[in-house]
DNA sequence: CAGTGGTCTAGACCACAGC
DNA sequence: CTGTGGTCTAGACCACTGC
């Protein structure tokens, strides 16, 4: 079991930055050397080089050469669903209201449709041991044939909602996450007597080409939630 | 101007699955066929599925073939910095206290080290307009060497901090953010006189060997934060 | 056993940088 | 012009899967 060639050309080369050898905008030993160097094809070194490329070591720029990148330290992968975060898991849902509305300005703008479009408006509570935990309220864009089954609606996310009509992977998101203070009726609805901060999670849906397909706003009780993300 | 060949491959296969042609858990036409297919050389295929793979829509067994991915909905991309959000930016700071302490239990537990070996703490106020907008305290193992700069702290994030002494690319972070009504101390430290909620960002650094460097928390007026995130 | 993906080679031609 | 990275080929051998 030996690590494949390629690999040990990127280990090399990722041990150079690392160590300093090599520093964010010097240019790399050009394929041709690294192919002597390692006693490589070249194609074997530009499959190295790949992987370092992948893992945002380097980038390239045509007809110059392989040049070290300077790590972006402000990228984080988070991993969000309403139904599921780092310190509880949504185990009942109650339906509060399926309806079809006209959207005002707010909603309209957000959705970009005009305003005498249909909205179909979900609003859902999630408890967690018996306890409500998050206020849920989601709009959608009307299309015809879009099935509107109660039961399925109860326990999806978003994008499980918005999948019945499109396909999974022609999806992209949207997420806005911040703190507030929550109003009387949402203090009611979640069971909140004394101080307690909500965090809240805008979740927009898009189609491949950037047309707005929902809108979802999630309302956690600050106790109930905690997101998780890490980088590299 | 055309795309290479490979691009086409990588188009042709992700319109079929995004047509539901072919569906997640579905196999994909064999490499030796889709270069029949493409009257392409198996490296140019290659480089088409390796695309596909980067990208998500599939993956691979030896031996099996490549297959269609389930979409993973959780995922998301956060760019995050305590100095800069998506509705405000930190133009001015002021460093409440730089001292050596010896950590609590729970702090010598975040950090993986004895109560007592040395610990750094910065406080720190970060403004923006004039106004104080998040409280920020930082943990860092002492290590010897270690540069207190009082003038350096005032405006570094916490990468920029570590990266004094070690590698930038040597780091990994994790993330925690939650929600929380601010007690009397920091009401005072962000000059908060009515209801508002703080949302708070854990930010944990860690060696390329899982070993915890330091602990940063910051607390942001709810007025003043809105994290950003998508996918893909 | 035949078929699959994983690795690798030794060439080739191209567009582009910079002198 | 030479050197760079970007694309591409037509082979090859390997380890693995499933029959």
């Amino acid at each position: 079991m030996v690590a494949p060639v390629y690999t040990k050309i990127a280990e090399e080369i990722k041990r150079r930055i690392n160590k300093g050898e090599l520093k964010p905008g010097d240019i790399i030993t050009s394929e041709n050397m690294l192919c002597k160097e390692f006693g490589a094809s070249r194609m074997t070194v530009r499959k190295g080089l790949a992987v370092l490329a992948s893992e945002g070591y380097i980038y390239s720029i045509p007809g110059k050469g392989n040049f070290v990148q300077k790590p972006d330290f402000k990228k984080y992968i988070i991993s969000y669903d309403e139904m599921s975060n780092s310190i509880s898991s949504v185990d009942k849902t109650r339906l509060l209201e399926v309806n079809i509305i006209r959207p005002d300005e707010k909603l309209a703008n957000s959705l970009q449709i005009s305003k005498n479009k249909n909205v179909i408006v979900i609003r859902r509570l999630f408890y967690t041991d018996g306890n409500p935990v998050a206020y849920d309220v989601k709009y959608l864009q009307y299309q015809r044939g879009m099935p509107i089954v109660e039961k399925e609606l109860q326990h999806a996310t978003f994008p499980e909602i918005i999948s019945k009509g499109t396909s999974l992977f022609a999806i992209k998101k949207e997420l806005s996450i911040y703190a507030r203070i929550p109003d009387e009726e949402m203090k009611r609805y979640l069971n909140i007597y004394d101080q307690l901060a909500l965090l809240v999670v805008e979740q927009k849906l898009l189609s491949c080409d950037n047309k707005p397909i929902g809108l979802g706003i999630t309302s956690f009780r600050g106790d109930y939630i905690k997101l998780q993300g890490f980088s590299e």
